[in-house]
DNA sequence: ACCTGAACACCGTTCAAGT
DNA sequence: ACCTGAACACCGTTCAAGT
């Protein structure tokens, strides 16, 4: 009568359920990786024996979307939080704090965000990693209520998961590859073992390379990514097109031809 | 003695290599998909048991990475056709360049793709979907060839595969959703079925949502990342150091100061 | 109603044995 | 030198059986 953990602090049982198992193995997944998220570690996890799990559970796959679900719910919690912030401030001000929260939940969760980055989502144009309805809606209501055109504000949802995919993806492979201590420091040695030879730029500004700035350039590429949403969404007209030629042209040529 | 995939057309044997068996391998994902990739399946593919290969790769992990190498090494036997290139034009048109060749070999291996990007890369520094030193080199070079810094360079290369692999990764997924005719095009019954209520612009932009942009959003992209490099290269003094302030200011601030 | 034991098909991998 | 057969540990999953 120790107290495993379905059994609760007064001695009763407590039984399995859905909610229960995706957290339990987003913990397992966010402690050990996904690689040794298996079906039956989950079991262990659980205190119970690996069959068990598939009374609430399709499978595999279905627990896997399962954890992506639970995880980029907690998005959609946090917009419920903040009520003011839906008629209060500017769309500039929406995407700076969606951004911020998504990279929060990436960051929480470095093992489950590849799971969200690459998993099939439900229809086609459900963009990682902002992979809810409720998100989504979110999103085109504050653009076009701020007066983004339907296409303007399905751009701008376009180029905002592209941008938040590549930055989150590649710094919370980073942050995974420092937790595993498996390769030490990159010291010379290491680097010259690699290649054989003619790599100069290479050798000479690794430890440049090694740095971490993610938050500064994560940071910089948002602002840059907001202006251009901007100058897109001063320029389109009612229909929301494009002026032909303005702006698909390579800017050097617009610089050229401004002199 | 009918002539199998391990006889050449003299009837011949023809041994197994790792170069053979990394492109049947290929092959094999490229055609059906990651999933279906096995040991096994890779042995019928070569017309041999599932394990002669062990002869020739350390495990289904390094044959992972083998793949990787493969498809990425691609890339720099593109840059040696192309000596010219080396000298004649801008950093920019590198940039351009490069950028469509990642691009290019993404649409050929949309099913590699994902492996490319996720799969961790031998140095923490050697980021998706640039994973080949040479290339990192080459760009290096390019780059402080042109009067960047080395930090100016060491920046530009983070920004320029977060944006590849954030518009990449979602091309190509959907290009492989297309691919896979499970789900039919996405009919209202779909979307209504999908969400209880109050999703009224998901809903009435499906249409829109489902359009396919991706070649001018990737153009775009690109054309405003070389904005964006060229404008902080300027920027930059002969220490490669940004003037504080100047730039990490967010935009409307900076706009608010100007009048 | 909820969990378990036994079983099945399939996977990666090892190693002695074949040719 | 190169490939194979048999075997092992492990995986996801099913289903009848237990409580």
């Amino acid at each position: 009568v120790s107290g495993g953990p379905n059994v609760d602090r007064s001695g009763h049982r407590r039984p399995l359920s859905r909610e229960r198992i995706i957290e339990a193995a987003i913990d397992l997944v966010d402690r050990h990786g996904l690689s040794v998220f298996t079906m039956r570690s989950l079991g262990d996890e659980l205190g119970v024996e690996p069959m068990s799990v598939y009374r609430y559970v399709n499978g595999r796959e279905d627990l896997l979307e399962g954890i992506v679900d639970h995880v980029v719910s907690q998005l959609h919690l946090r917009v419920d939080d903040d009520p003011q912030r839906q008629h209060a401030d500017g769309w500039q001000a929406y995407l700076h704090w969606l951004a911020h929260g998504v990279r929060a939940l990436a960051r929480k969760h470095p093992n489950v965000f590849p799971l969200i980055a690459t998993g099939h989502p439900a229809t086609p144009w459900l963009r990682p990693p902002l992979r809810s309805l409720r998100v989504v809606e979110d999103f085109l209501t504050t653009l076009i209520s701020r007066g983004f055109s339907d296409e303007g504000a399905v751009l701008a949802y376009r180029a905002f998961s592209s941008f938040l995919l590549g930055h989150l993806l590649l710094e919370v492979s980073t942050v995974v590859a420092q937790a595993s201590p498996a390769e030490g420091p990159p010291d010379n040695g290491d680097v010259d073992r690699l290649l054989g030879g003619g790599l100069a730029h290479v050798r000479r500004l690794a430890a440049v390379l090694s740095e971490d700035h993610a938050t500064a350039e994560f940071e910089r590429a948002l602002e840059d990514l907001l202006d251009r949403l901007d100058r897109d969404h001063r320029m389109t007209d009612a229909a929301g097109r494009l002026p032909a030629g303005a702006v698909w042209q390579p800017w050097w040529m617009v610089v050229t031809l401004d002199r």
